[in-house]
DNA sequence: CTGTTAGCGCTTTCAC
DNA sequence: GTGAAAGCGCTAACAG
């Protein structure tokens, strides 16, 4: 219970000295003659009247909040993504309801059930549980990046296959000759899984032998980076690769750590182009941790926010992809002017 | 509107043959006899009921919701904070509404008014807006850090003037003789205030002269530094300080990177010591970007959330401090063992 | 145009 | 113990 007496529409009314009926039309915009309507938002203003969301709720079936479930908030993408969805919801007049449910398809499911039943008027999901059979037919959900076979449900997602692309294309421009790709990957399908595509893509197309480390995301990673180095050197210490694709930012950076400890040089003896777009402490005009495919975080929460709260659900594609962009952050030669 | 046609108590207490009472008795966990709790619990399974919050939270005027005011969750700090939040309020039965009011006081206010009057259950607030007049008497809320002078408002913060203190004892330890002191704070009194504190506390305590940069934040901040920095030269290229003690670990990041800039060598020459603990790419077993005075985030978030919802209001204490520890992050001598 | 009123789904007396 | 019914605050349909 908050306020245990709240002002109520009929509190308004009387003081007003009107209908409930004629406060409830000013307060949500219906035309009200004018003495009446300035009487009523006397009256509004003196009491500091404010709806009462639940009765509201209960009335119209509505609830102006949208359930967002992000696996946490603290990976600096989701963080940025909550941050950004957060704020395209106020614009429209909607309120957050945030759900982090890191490694628990139960605590998944739990919001999903509530949100399917009641309380909240849609979901954004970016969700790495296999949460297909859970998701009620009528409700609007978007997913981010995420691909469910059993169901139709929009997604919105980077244009990773041309991100993919882009950063083979960057490390050729930049003069690699040999670029490799390192991914751990979710066991769960998505966009995400694009970038390969594009890595593979481009090699073809310039004549490239792929050459990649793809496995399951795990504790492991690290250990399995360093065997993949330790097979990629020459007898005479030096690698058979100068050029790297990272499946993200934080792979990237994992890497170059390595690579730095074992005494090689980046970007003068290998170069690093990461995926994502991560900034240090998260600022806007922080640096990145290392160059990369960044993602457009915010426009893709703006999609995702008028996807899920569009009126006509027939007319949404099953399928957005936005634009991604290359971004110097330190483990790349400098583009030449 | 969610769902159409969701089932209702009613068609709950149909199917299973019983009165609306007996349904809503079970659902609350009053004793129900056996055969009928029974009835009641299959027919809630087999129509997949689930308690309409809405008409729930009219009629007992509660919402099961709180909201965390925060300034974003792009801020590493932030974004644990209210990771760790949303984690101790679903282990309660509480679900988060977040609000990301950066820079906007009307956001703020509107977020609070909201609150007063109804919908949300209480309020943790992480501000730094000026809001203590928009703060109603009776509507549970706490706050971190932030101090207000027209309202007694329980507060949770870290024990920043031990912070202040342990950096100089720290910095002293590995062989500093000078500490300086950066700060960046905000126009608004707070507990971090204390860090000052205890800084210059701990100089007293060692017969230090204290010596600092104590300025408003702003994007001035980095030519603040820059100039200090300058100020702090002697003829021969070296420097009056040998550590730093910095605000947070941002700051402390960014005079790292000055310090490198000119040449200077971390922590050969100069060691930093910031406050916060933030992680890069936030993770829990990830490093530091500079060692530091770590805030107990997880522990801060679940202490408010425990305040929040604490039955007798009466009992909560005005303020609440919870210690901080030191971290190796690369940016000082190592502990001798 | 305004005023009256039913009823959203739930909890909680209060009879039984 | 269970069942019936009032009423939380609001909106919308309908009567005036």
């Amino acid at each position: 219970m908050t306020q245990k007496n709240a002002p109520t529409i009929k509190d308004v009314a009387r003081e007003a000295g009107v209908a409930v009926g004629t406060v409830s039309k000013v307060i949500n915009g219906r035309s009200v003659r004018e003495p009446y309507r300035r009487k009523v938002e006397e009256a509004i203003r003196k009491l500091n009247y404010e709806v009462n969301t639940y009765a509201r709720g209960l009335k119209l079936q509505k609830s102006n909040l949208i359930a967002l479930i992000i696996p946490n908030t603290i990976n600096p993408f989701f963080a940025a993504f909550a941050d950004y969805i957060e704020e395209a919801l106020y614009q429209r007049g909607y309120k957050l309801l945030l759900c982090c449910a890191d490694g628990d398809p139960d605590k998944e499911v739990s919001y999903l059930t509530m949100a399917t039943q009641n309380k909240v008027d849609g979901i954004i999901a970016l969700t790495y549980s296999d949460i297909g059979n859970d998701i009620a037919d009528d409700l609007p959900i978007v997913v981010f990046d995420r691909f469910f076979d059993n169901h139709v449900i929009p997604r919105v997602a980077s244009d990773n296959f041309s991100g993919g692309c882009l950063a083979v294309e960057k490390l050729l421009e930049f003069g690699c000759r040999h670029p490799v790709y390192i991914r751990f990957h979710s066991i769960f399908p998505g966009e995400s899984d694009k970038r390969r595509d594009g890595y593979l893509h481009a090699c073809r197309k310039h004549g490239l032998e792929p050459d990649f480390l793809d496995e399951v995301d795990s504790p492991e990673a690290l250990s399995m980076m360093r065997k993949f180095l330790q097979e990629h050197k020459r007898p005479d210490g030096s690698l058979t690769f100068d050029g790297v694709f990272a499946h993200t930012d934080y792979h990237g950076y994992m890497f170059l750590n390595l690579l730095r400890e074992e005494g090689y040089r980046v970007p003068e003896d290998v170069q690093i182009i990461g995926f994502d777009g991560i900034r240090k402490f998260g600022g806007e005009n922080e640096s990145l941790f290392v160059s990369s495919i960044c993602q457009p975080v915010r426009q893709l929460a703006a999609k995702c926010v008028e996807l899920v709260l569009a009126e006509d659900r027939a007319d949404i594609p099953s399928l957005t992809l936005l634009p991604v962009r290359y971004e110097y952050g330190g483990t790349t030669k400098k583009e030449k002017k």
